[in-house]
DNA sequence: TTGAAAGCGCTAACAG
DNA sequence: CTGTTAGCGCTTTCAA
């Protein structure tokens, strides 16, 4: 009668088990905190009981109470896309089997949402940040560190005190590009890439054309749209309409690769290598498709997520951007070289 | 001297606000809190006074004391494969819309991962999990419930009392496949399957299946591997081979409709859909690229991410099963039927 | 509208 | 090894 329900939650509490098993409710907390000492007695009163009431602790007080939340923060945007979407379930895979909490925040569509994210972050007192996408407010940033969080940027070229930076040697990778379609035989050399390339992206670009430089080749670049298969479809179309029409490419990441690839091949029934080879960056599961079959650059994604964890445990908060190489994946899109390497 | 400097995170708090406006700490709560009443005077302080220290909401107190925590749990295994991780990100994205946090488990690996995933969501006392991959204990499922926490299961089959099942018409869309097919003048139909299908996936199978079975044909099923580019590559291979090659397949998956249309094209020269028609599921943005052209059947995706917002902030628990029909898309991997149709 | 007091569920520090 | 005491930072009564 005066059993009113309430519309609270009604979760069973340590104290509960500790009624139920007859101990306090201390012997309940340190059953649950692993190296706490307990008798095997008291222990297995506690797990039983705990088991029969259906406790589970509350690790939200459990956080608040140790200033450790166990939470880290994922931020990025188009999740959607092979290689993203690649990174975040290796990192999401590793962080968890790191006993820590992954929180995904989606920054697609406004710039800002960056920004919010961090908040977000901050709110839950995430013990790190790790952001894929766009830069933070620096401001923001001081926030982040005087809360004892870690910041990750991957593969973004701004440098930013305090945090760690890592990613691909992506000039490396494109001077090595370069001089592969020189050694390939390749007369016409092109570059393609989106109009809206992130920083990483561009870097790829830069290397390439300073090896053209070098060597003193004239590159035919084309750029056009987002980052994106649909990209490389205009690209590739707007190349093979030239009339200087390459006869090899680098595209700065895979998806545009595969757009290139499909437009030579389905608009204009030329084959990759026969007719174009073309070498792509990032390494995503459809760059192995037969398909395809793209000669590209495999991120060292297994090093940077390492290296993220590394930093997200270790105590010192310091500055360090890294550089990784990535490794040449030799598949079938490039021209093979028919007469012997010189030297 | 005497000032030590704590190993302990120095965190800002509402206390340290109020003194610094010279209100008390319950008022910087409520100018934080939307709806709470709070004078414009007072409130202006606050956030001054909270802008200059560096002050933000610590949510897992919040969270504690009100039982509230915005979190929802978002399961899966093999987030890197397209259908799944374009769910994931438009999950997520409205997720974060609707002013939720999004908790990211990946139970990649393992079978059990799924219980310790969801006893990760309860501690974190998560207030929704959405399940896209493995099925919950329901004694664990339970404990779920009796915390307050809504439970979605999408795409699987199984029947789960207190949680809504959600997902597409599976068995519809495979009978559409087939009539579809017989319809484009297939002589020779075909079906291929992952060994390892969910219980989601072996429905469209079972849908088409039995219409061919109402059609009086005969269906060379070919099965092999998991879900994937790679065990459609090996089903195409074998199919290809054989001595009553078929002429028009149903691919439970893009995925594996790619593969198969892959092995076709670059293993036998056959083309799509001249020689070979195919008909996948899910609509992956690959089915889109120009070398597939796959007509597929898009899932009800904002359907179903709209319904799972709409159960996870609605009040009371219940069971609901709700099958959303997939959306026929018709491109170019199918051979156009030459004669007027029947009727 | 404001403040004082009580408590969310838990764990750290201390004594026994 | 165990229990008591005192918070973690916040919000929610309640009274002014």
């Amino acid at each position: 009668m005066s059993e009113k329900v309430s519309s609270r939650k009604q979760q069973v509490r340590a104290v509960d088990v500790a009624r139920h098993a007859g101990v306090s409710r201390v012997s309940v907390s340190r059953t649950f905190t692993p190296g706490a000492s307990v008798s095997a007695s008291t222990r297995a009163k506690v797990l039983k009981s705990a088991e029969i009431l259906g406790y589970h602790v509350n690790r939200l007080a459990s956080s608040l109470n140790r200033s450790e939340s166990g939470i880290v923060a994922l931020i990025a945007a188009e999740i959607e896309t092979p290689h993203r979407a690649t990174m975040i379930a290796e990192l999401s895979e590793k962080l968890q089997a790191a006993g820590k909490v992954t929180m995904l925040i989606n920054t697609s569509g406004y710039e800002e949402r960056v920004q919010d994210a961090l908040l977000q972050a901050i709110s839950f007192r995430t013990e790190a940040a790790i952001i894929l996408s766009g830069a933070p407010d620096p401001s923001l940033a001081d926030t982040c560190f005087s809360n004892g969080m870690k910041l990750v940027l991957i593969n973004r070229e701004e440098d930013f005190p305090g945090s760690l930076q890592i990613g691909p040697d992506n000039k490396a990778a494109g001077r090595t590009a370069f001089n592969a379609l020189l050694r390939a035989g390749c007369q016409r050399i092109a570059l393609s890439n989106s109009s809206n390339a992130t920083s990483g992206i561009l870097e790829r670009e830069e290397g390439f054309l300073e090896a053209a430089v070098e060597a003193g080749v004239n590159v035919i670049c084309e750029v056009a749209g987002v980052t994106s298969y649909k990209a490389g479809l205009e690209i590739g179309t707007r190349l093979m309409d030239r009339e200087d029409r390459p006869d090899g490419v680098f595209c700065t990441t895979d998806l545009i690769a595969c757009g290139v690839i499909d437009a030579a091949r389905q608009r204009f029934g030329l084959r990759t290598p026969e007719d174009l080879s073309v070498i792509g960056f990032d390494n995503i599961p459809q760059a192995e498709w037969e398909g395809y079959n793209l000669t590209t650059f495999a991120q060292p994604t297994d090093l940077i997520i390492d290296k993220c964890l590394e930093w997200c445990t270790t105590q010192q908060p310091s500055t360090e951007a890294v550089k990784l190489p990535a490794r040449f994946v030799w598949r079938n899109s490039v021209q093979k070289v028919l007469v012997a390497q010189s030297q």
